[in-house]
DNA sequence: AATGAGGTCAACCGCGTATGA
DNA sequence: TTCATACGCGGTTGACCTCAT
């Protein structure tokens, strides 16, 4: 193939976005909505590239995305989901809507990745508090940068122009329909003694490869992992995941410890 | 107060996949 | 069917921040 890289172009801007490139991006696709990427670059006279814009787009600008630390019950989640699926950051974002697969991908590498590695190690007896970091704080307290502020004034401009408009555009990342279930999930779950109890589960089932009922595996949805089921975005064969999760939470993580059926 | 180590996260890079001609 | 192009994803990087000394 080689095919070359899209940013290697002359007079390509790189690095962090500055106010102002937001606004232009988001006033954009205030009237375009977001996709053809390739075409934004040109179009807004940003310059940057298509790529550029698109991240910073999904994992930045776009409305609805929440900042700040994860929860214990996301934590719980990711880590259930990271389990099953591996490090599908794009699918399990897709269960957790508020959080980009940039964020969970992050947020694993840095907090969770660690906690599991005292737990296997058995350094931890006991969770620490949950981790708040100063970026975190940045992002959400009065004293947060200038920039950080001014970007989610954007995000919080556009979440209200969304509220106000009338044919809401699809904004490039798709709602699962079952995202009120997995609210409910969150509501009803773990505190950190859970989530304990919920990394030491999974500590002990993490060497265990199946990752789907292969036998309700479209065969054309298998990909090159062989272990993992292929995620339509938007459509995921996951309801034995579902069920799972679901009865999980109904027995308010009672049963954490117990291997789910499809183990 | 200075500084070095470690942590965090936004952004980039490169590859695989999807799509259309 | 093949090829070119655009998109999307996961891994990685590097700037910036906090904290301990």
């Amino acid at each position: 193939m080689g095919r070359p890289p899209c940013c290697d172009k002359v007079g390509i801007k790189k690095g962090p976005w500055t106010p102002e490139e937001d606004i232009i991006l988001v006033s954009y696709i205030q009237q375009h909505g977001p996709g053809n990427w390739r075409a934004v670059p040109t179009n807004t006279g940003l310059m940057r590239c298509s790529k550029s814009c698109r991240l910073r787009w999904t994992n930045y600008l776009r409305p609805g995305i929440k900042r700040g630390s994860f929860t214990p019950h996301e934590e719980g989640m990711i880590i259930h989901l990271q389990a099953l699926l591996g490090n599908k950051w794009a699918a399990i974002a897709t269960y957790l809507p508020q959080r980009t697969d940039n964020d969970i991908k992050n947020y694993w590498n840095t907090h969770l990745k660690k906690k599991l590695k005292k737990i296997q190690s058995g350094l931890e007896p006991q969770m620490p508090p949950h981790p708040t970091t100063s970026y975190h704080h940045l992002a959400s307290s009065e004293n947060s940068s200038v920039y950080a502020s001014s970007a989610e004034n954007i995000s919080r401009l556009l979440q209200g122009w969304m509220r106000s408009s009338p044919n809401n555009v699809d904004f490039g990342k798709t709602v699962p329909s079952h995202e009120s279930q997995w609210q409910k999930i969150e509501e009803g779950m773990a505190n950190d003694h859970d989530l304990e109890r919920m990394l030491v589960f999974e500590h002990q089932t993490s060497n265990v490869a199946v990752a789907c009922d292969k036998s309700s595996c479209d065969s054309s949805q298998k990909g090159s992992d062989s272990s993992v089921c292929k995620i339509d975005n938007g459509n995921p064969p996951l309801s034995f995941l579902e069920k799972w999760l679901l009865d999980e939470s109904a027995a308010q993580v009672e049963g954490a410890m117990e291997l789910p059926p499809i183990f």
